[in-house]
DNA sequence: CATAATATTGTTTAAGTTAAAATTAATAGT
DNA sequence: ACTATTAATTTTAACTTAAACAATATTATG
């Protein structure tokens, strides 16, 4: 009976983590709740009270939490102590930035593909020397996944138009989980079980920062 | 006296705005509680209750919100009844993205320049024409502030290591709302009052994904 | 035309979730 | 031994979502 944890203490677990991979704290040393609220933002007391409900209780009073146990902790939680693969289905700006975001590699992220219809595209790679993706024509997405039965994620960044008949694309070839950055709602087909989706416009959270601004008084 | 809305409402409310605006409903139709749960996934439970808290009783019985009184109301909650002028710092992928980024001409939000340091971008101009905005030398910042003093925003996709000083700088040009796309958590310094700060890297929302997928069982 | 059935809102209440605060206990340093 | 710091735990409060239900307008039906 494994306990729930919500998104929202995923992603303060995913701020300690990088905390700590910035840091670059030597292993055998110790770090306190303080000094996480001090790098992450979230308060100490949230912190411990995170690390409790997740059973972390590794702390040791007066010095804090010894980084190498709490590196081991964090990456169970975050189940990144085994590799993702992922693809990318839409080779623009947004899908090129996330094919270079260098902080997946921390999290044993890797991309191993992007795909696209558009001719100038398809056929070229991305990406630095060593780490170069190719980019595929969309059509060979069923044969690509079809031999590399271990990609379960995709990310989605195909104009909104295409969007859902994608997705549904997607999860008929196996893929489990999406993220889709178009600036449309999708939805998971009724009839698919178990597919994880999120959708997360870039465009958002600027919508949230005109009403804050604006809406005082 | 404002009662409050949190974020989340926000967000919701957006959903329901962006919702309306796809469907292009004529002006004297009406849309229900459940077609709103159709289209943006929100319940509609959840609907009528941020109606509520809201204010906005405007529904018929049988029928629903009259589609023209419901895009008064939402625009006026989340201050589009008036334009936004932003800038973007950091004229990569990411940033030229966000400048193209064609949602923003429905919320009243327009993009005005975008800055860099990068020789072969600062000079030259981006997206469709009728709409181009110039890239500009981010040393030129300071007096572009000064011109338009209207510009209270700015979108920052600058590299992380980059990303605390630049903000620093913007606050102290008079900026009062930033969206933060590197994968860092930046602070407002503390003598700054009244700043709005978002973190929204994009990558984030993978790690949840791999985080729901992966930690079944 | 009257009446019943139905769909939908407005509102309240309860449940669930999340975060903050307070308390207790342990430990290191002096 | 004393003090100050910090973690572990509990309690409390705040926030968020879900559910329930009465009220009412529209439509259907005899």
């Amino acid at each position: 009976m494994k306990k729930k944890i919500s998104l929202r203490v995923i992603r303060r677990i995913s701020f300690y983590y990088e905390a700590l991979l910035k840091l670059n704290l030597p292993e055998n040393t110790y770090i306190s709740s303080r000094k996480l609220e001090e790098v992450t933002g979230v308060s100490c007391n949230q912190v411990r009270q995170d690390f409790f409900y997740l059973g972390i209780s590794i702390g040791k009073q007066k010095k804090g939490y010894l980084v190498k146990k709490l590196f081991k902790e964090l990456k169970k939680i975050l189940s990144i102590d085994h590799s993702s693969k992922v693809i990318i289905i839409g080779a623009g700006r947004i899908g090129q930035a996330l094919s270079n975001y260098k902080l997946f590699k921390d999290r044993n992220i890797m991309v191993t593909a992007l795909f696209d219809i558009k001719k100038e595209l398809v056929g070229t790679e991305i990406g630095k020397p060593g780490q170069k993706k190719p980019i595929l024509h969309i059509d060979g997405l069923e044969t690509y996944l079809m031999e590399n039965p271990d990609i379960k994620i995709a990310l989605l960044t195909v104009p909104e138009e295409a969007a859902q008949e994608t997705l549904d694309k997607l999860i008929g070839h196996g893929i489990r989980g999406v993220v889709n950055f178009a600036p449309k709602i999708l939805k998971v087909p009724k009839e698919a079980r178990d597919i994880q989706l999120i959708n997360d416009c870039i465009g958002t959270s600027l919508y949230k920062i005109v009403y804050q601004l604006y809406s005082k008084k």
